[in-house]
RNA sequence: GGUGAGGUAGCUCAGUCGGCUAGAGCGAGGGUCUCAUAAUCCCUAGGUCGGGAGUUCGAUUCUCCCCCUCACCA
């Protein structure tokens, strides 16, 4: 029986570019949905931009373009990369939509409908030269408890005390650099304490969430904090349409997760095959209604569990609709064990990874191998993955394959009949096995029984070694079984290699099953035949996985030896006004690949402008501010590309990445 | 500081609703075959199951205290 189900994954902001630790999450969705789907259920992947908020209004500003220019970039960008990792969502829509504005009213009315909604003055920080309000991580300014400048509007990095930004010392926007004001104004909040117990219910609901996720969300409930949904002009996002909150726009965090109702309405209405059209009011009917006949799932990542665990029930809850049957969340992706670092070089962009030349599948294989359903982070150790990759895929899985398909060419025709009891026990028990791991998103233990079935292959192939007599009744009875359990593992692992799994199975002549029945058997069917090459799973060598990390220090081949002419005097090098600069603000310069401005503070009343050919290291150069880096101060101005730029920055390697001071030393300061 | 989750072989983890010699994979060391991608296969780890106390005939598995790590919150 088919089941229909709306999977979603979190909506990635349209303000960056895609990285590794993305992939984790979008990789075990699909993971999840192409096993669904080889059930033969009907599963709708939704996913979508998150297209508002500040961040994407100021960045679209600072970039000379519409935020919905801005967005509509990084939306098509990312799609990209996902497609070519292999995640197949049914549709990946925007937030900024006419369905999805339709929807945060309806929801909006709802909530208020039913009282939650109500009027607090707040008093936040102004930037009088900007005109707007600042949320927290626009305020930058000295902490108040440790003196620690340069800290953010919410929580000082060095001593991490949390605080108002009105509490900060010496505040500053970050975005002009100029002292803002305190003023209050009218915001809409919800009652959340008036619906916990519906909330509270649903958390302890069976199945729906992980049981330590479970155990951290009630402790959210003990002490619920109202929260505020609306936000200052100016915003890019969608007006309140409450004449009780003139001129406020709605929070993107409201509007966001609504995003997976109005993409899903989206994708039946224009984009689905028109046999599977559904106009609104049938989608709702079928996916969202209270006891509608299908599963809704969500995977998210641990940082935004409150919003979908506590905020999110409460919305449905709120406008009638039915709550996720699952929410699955999963760790932080970490490289080397470390959080990954731009100025660590470990930093990985999806396009970063296909640049190295690796196949995506090693990397879906990599995080199935490592994912289970807690919350615990993964780590992407260079060398593990690289161990994996070789001691899985090529040493166990491809290599049997190979050896099969070279022993199948000396045994003489179609091989049929019954296969080896013991590798038709081990592969049949994975098999049944395997099923419950996926759905339990154990994916670690999917890896683990594919691995069991090719380990037994390779085994019962040294003890039979049918080399010897390759059309022997014994020797065919073996091959036939490999060639089988091959199949069996082509099935196992098609939701994570779908294009490896179905070339191995193609190679012997056999096919993965329309649907994989719970009983199906994969000693029964077509003759096995060397059909074709089986795929092959080049062996990693340190150097290829090497090329995912920038190794900030290590790119620099040392152009060592001073030039011929000798040495230079101390003279010399003090002609040299090297300076240390604050990062203020960064942003691309318009029909140039490699220019970044950036506005530095070198310790002078005015900031300086200084433009860079670093923009291939920085896909996002707002990453840069705040940061120390050192420029030539006394470098003779010059105009690039209409800009004129007020000396030069220091930066090393091929994609060139700027030199970092520590934090401590002030802007301004003479590096000697 | 509060709440939650954890701390098992070098690494990643499994496991015990209290009980025979605590497991797997990878890595490392030794050996082997040659069909296969210098792949396979065999042997080798004796790890105070974070520390301490308690309950018990018996605890790594239960209780309490402590230490450490991580996350969220104030």
């Amino acid at each position: 029986m088919s089941q229909k189900i709306l999977v979603t994954s979190a909506l990635p902001y349209a303000n960056g570019s895609i990285h590794l630790g993305h992939l984790v999450e979008y990789i075990q969705t699909d993971v999840y949905v192409r096993y669904r789907r080889s059930l033969g259920d009907d599963v709708t992947y939704v996913c979508a931009a998150d297209s508002h908020g500040t961040p994407i209004e100021v960045n679209a500003s600072k970039a000379g373009v519409s935020p919905k220019e801005f967005v509509e970039r990084y939306r098509k960008e990312q799609h990209q990369d996902f497609q070519r990792f292999g995640v197949d969502f049914s549709t990946y829509y925007t937030t900024d939509s006419d369905e999805n504005r339709k929807w945060a009213w309806r929801i909006w009315d709802a909530l208020k409908s039913r009282g939650l909604i109500y009027k607090k003055s707040v008093e936040q920080l102004f930037c009088q030269k900007d005109g707007r309000f600042l949320p927290d991580r626009f305020v930058k300014g000295t902490c108040p408890k440790c003196a620690t400048p340069g800290q953010y509007g919410d929580v000082c990095e060095k001593c991490g005390t949390t605080y108002d930004p009105r509490e900060l010392k010496d505040p500053r926007c970050a975005i002009c650099g100029t002292s803002p004001v305190v003023r209050a104004s009218d915001h809409a909040y919800v009652d959340l304490k008036k619906v916990e117990p519906a909330i509270r219910a649903w958390v302890e609901g069976e199945g729906h969430l992980d049981a330590a996720v479970r155990e951290q969300v009630k402790g959210w409930l003990d002490d619920l904090q109202d929260w505020c949904i609306t936000r200052d002009a100016p915003y890019f996002g969608f007006p309140v349409n409450d004449a009780d909150f003139p001129g406020k726009f709605i929070y993107v965090w409201l509007d966001a997760p609504i995003g997976y109702l109005s993409s899903g309405e989206r994708y039946f209405a224009d984009e689905a095959p028109s046999a599977d059209r559904l106009d609104p009011a049938a989608y709702e009917a079928t996916y969202l209604a209270p006891g509608s006949p299908s599963r809704l799932e969500h995977f998210i990542g641990k940082d935004i569990l409150r919003f979908h665990a506590v905020f999110w029930p409460a919305m449905l809850g709120a406008a009638g609709l039915k709550l996720p049957h699952r929410l699955a969340v999963h760790g932080h992706l970490t490289v080397n064990g470390e959080k990954m670092s731009k100025s660590r070089g470990t930093f990985v962009t999806a396009r970063t990874y296909l640049d190295a030349g690796l196949d995506p599948q090693l990397l879906r294989y990599y995080y199935a191998a490592n994912l289970g359903p807690g919350v615990s982070d993964l780590d992407l150790s260079l060398d593990e993955f690289r161990n994996r990759i070789n001691a899985d895929l090529a040493n166990n899985v491809a290599n049997l394959a190979s050896r099969v398909f070279a022993l199948l060419e000396r045994a003489g025709g179609d091989l049929t009949g019954d296969p080896e009891e013991g590798i038709a026990g081990v592969t049949r028990e994975a098999l049944r096995l395997a099923r419950p791991a996926y759905q339990a998103l154990e994916y670690r233990e999917v890896v683990r029984l594919v691995n069991q079935v090719a380990d037994t292959c390779n085994k019962r192939l040294q003890e039979g070694k049918p080399w010897e007599a390759p059309t022997s009744p014994a020797s065919r009875t073996l091959l036939l079984s490999c060639g089988r359990a091959l199949r069996a593992i082509s099935v196992m692992l098609w939701p994570v290699m779908p294009v490896f799994a179905d070339d191995l199975c193609a190679a012997f002549g056999q096919s993965r099953p329309g649907t994989w029945a719970a009983d199906f058997d994969p000693f029964v069917g077509a003759p096995v035949v060397a059909r074709a090459k089986p795929p092959q799973i080049a062996r990693l060598d340190a150097k290829q996985v090497a090329k995912l990390v920038a190794a900030p220090e290590a790119s620099a081949p040392a152009p060592a030896a001073p030039p011929a002419t000798g040495f230079i005097g101390f003279d010399d090098f003090m002609k040299v006004e090297l300076k240390v600069a604050l990062v203020r603000a960064a942003v691309r310069v318009p029909k140039a690949d490699k220019l970044l401005q950036l506005t530095v503070d070198v310790g002078e009343p005015d900031p300086r402008t200084i433009v860079a050919g670093i923009a291939t290291s920085y896909p996002e150069p707002e990453a840069l501010v705040g940061r120390r880096i050192v420029v030539v101060a006394n470098l003779e101005p010059r105009a690039l590309r209409g800009i004129i730029s007020q000396g030069m920055l220091l930066a090393a390697g091929d994609p060139p990445r700027v030199i970092l001071v520590d934090e401590g030393v002030a802007p301004g300061t003479r590096v000697k």
